[in-house]
DNA sequence: ATGAAAGCGCTAACAC
DNA sequence: GTGTTAGCGCTTTCAT
């Protein structure tokens, strides 16, 4: 690997290196013919700043850490695709790191942004991770950070995340107006903020619109494909079917579809699915699944804003809590019903 | 952002900073006893080492440069996953640039790259991409670099592509074989090398089946599901349908599900649909999809140990094509016939 | 076994 | 305007 150097450039025109480094930031000191000349022969020799001296220099590296639990996931893929979107444009680049839902391989992860000397760090939290330490490691070292997704609450990061109890209680407000009464929620493991909040707007949801809570008819169970179909045969197994099955997210829908079929039954005509999601696998879906819309691509977006405008206050140490609204989508996945809504 | 050097710890035990350096490295010249204490006050100080200040020294930055069109597309998410899975087995890290299919942000992004001294690239072309110039300069310049899936063949560098011809024979061999003749394609664009392969593909397991083209039946448009969508609308416009849909890729089946439904058509039934894609996706389609399978990850690992191999023989300038193999997944997207196959 | 000196490529501070 | 000096945090000779 052959690189050119200031000091080459300097060579080739009999200059100092420092004359050679001022001319190319454009610094006042230097005169103009100077700057062409310097200008000229560094594109002759195809030179290209090494960024690493610089950060070494400036203890600045225009670099975001980015951590998260798996990239074949389709939603965190567009956040990704979001945050790299959004750090472009604000001139840093993205070091990506996937901790396969494993507390280890995150903390390792994060140890190594740090030795990259990233200037902030953007997480979403493995589904096992409960040992926060190598996070009070970052306040200590007061590396900006801010959690996604999924997050902790109560350490003084920045978080953000969906409202998702909101989300359920609009969707759900609608689903009941439409005279559904009898809804099963597949929910994900209780131990992440997510799978919590979720179930919380369900039974919310349930209590507020006067519905009695049906223990069989809540499952717990994982976040992926297979753990939709188990939770799909289990309910089909244990008695009469609820109108909907209301899925903590589109991939334990999609599961659903899968069980539902095999066992015999047409989605939204013989049992209703809907899910939180988001647009483009909700489209994919046959019949296209009614989704508690999330974006994914506000979320990552906000991520680097809400990170970016920690590294320029790093004295300050304050932190907030970004709640992205969500939107119901009735899409084909269940059945319109034109019943008149009467006023509880 | 407060960080510890290897100069605090040598202060704190007051010692030079090179012992310190030494003992971290578990230099032989450092007695075990001086060895010990430097890695127990450097873990209680929290020291973590300066990979900046290590990467100027050595010229090695044991980071992975990957180009992208586009993450929100699954197929790269998985090949992108894929490799930071070997990269990081390997002890490398990933910085993730997306072009978005533009050769002007591709060209930038790999300018980047070389300034971050990242000690590899790994790249899939943009769609636009004509300009060679960068990359006759990564060749000048000694920077390994590796081109996978959209590629240029004549440049000297590494590629890793689908055996796509192949695939297509193999997978209409047994289609033909089923007795279905009549098979339509929507093609990519053809300036690309995975457009054309797959066309090419096509055209010759007709004539070596023996079935006469029919060029209204070969439609050519872009690689998104509207493509599908639009090719679709103007074959089922234009006259009689074929039996089979021959998509490009994934997405563009989709479309043409989304656009047989629309035109009141059943999948398998009334048309069938196939393309080059794979499983995961193929799996959320209903039916789900008859494939020509590209296993990304498979694509991902075999990028990053051709990379890497080239990196460790920096000298040499051999390059090597390594053409991937693909396996026909008759799923459920054509209906299987059980017509006797008639040798020709 | 330990340490002093020099350098990786760049920039900021200060002369000339 | 241009150049000299020093330093970012680390490692690699080479003395002691």
């Amino acid at each position: 690997m052959i690189n050119i150097r200031q000091s080459d450039i300097a060579k080739e025109l009999n200059v100092s290196r420092v004359t050679v480094s001022k001319s190319l930031r454009d610094h006042p000191d230097i005169s103009p013919e100077m700057k062409a000349k310097v200008n000229k022969t560094a594109k002759e020799l195809g030179y290209i700043p090494n960024l690493i001296a610089k950060q070494l220099n400036s203890r600045k590296t225009y670099t975001l850490g980015v951590v998260i639990p798996d990239l074949e996931n389709s939603f965190f893929a567009f956040i990704v695709d979001s945050i790299i979107d959004s750090a472009t444009e604000r001139g840093y680049h993205v070091l990506l790191m996937v901790s396969r839902e494993k507390e280890d391989q995150e903390r390792k992860n994060i140890e190594n942004l740090i030795g990259m000397r990233a200037d902030g760090l953007l997480v979403c939290l493995s589904q096992e991770t409960v040992n926060t330490s190598i996070f009070s490691q970052l306040k200590k070292m007061k590396i900006p950070m801010v959690f996604f997704d999924r997050v902790f609450e109560t350490m003084g990061f920045s978080t953000i995340v969906f409202n998702d109890k909101k989300g359920a209680m609009d969707a759900l407000d609608q689903v009941f107006q439409s005279g559904y009464t009898k809804i099963a929620h597949f929910a994900g493991y209780s131990n992440t903020n997510i799978g919590n909040e979720r179930t919380e707007g369900y039974l919310e949801a349930l209590k507020k619109n006067g519905i009695p809570i049906q223990k069989n008819w809540i499952i717990e169970g994982g976040f992926e494909v297979k753990d939709g179909y188990d939770s799909f045969i289990k309910l089909f197994n244990q008695g009469p079917l609820p109108e909907i099955v209301f899925a903590v997210n589109d991939r334990v829908a999609l599961g659903a579809y899968n069980a539902a079929r095999s066992s015999g039954l047409k989605i939204a005509t013989d049992i209703g699915i809907m899910g939180y999601g988001f647009s483009e696998t909700a489209e994919i879906l046959h019949p296209t699944l009614t989704i508690i819309n999330q974006d994914p691509r506000k979320m990552g977006q906000i991520a680097v804003n809400t990170l970016l405008e920690e590294i320029s206050n790093k004295s300050q140490n304050i932190s907030k809590k970004v709640i992205i609204e969500e939107e119901f989508l009735w899409k084909h996945s269940i059945l319109k019903r034109t019943k008149q809504y009467k006023p509880k």
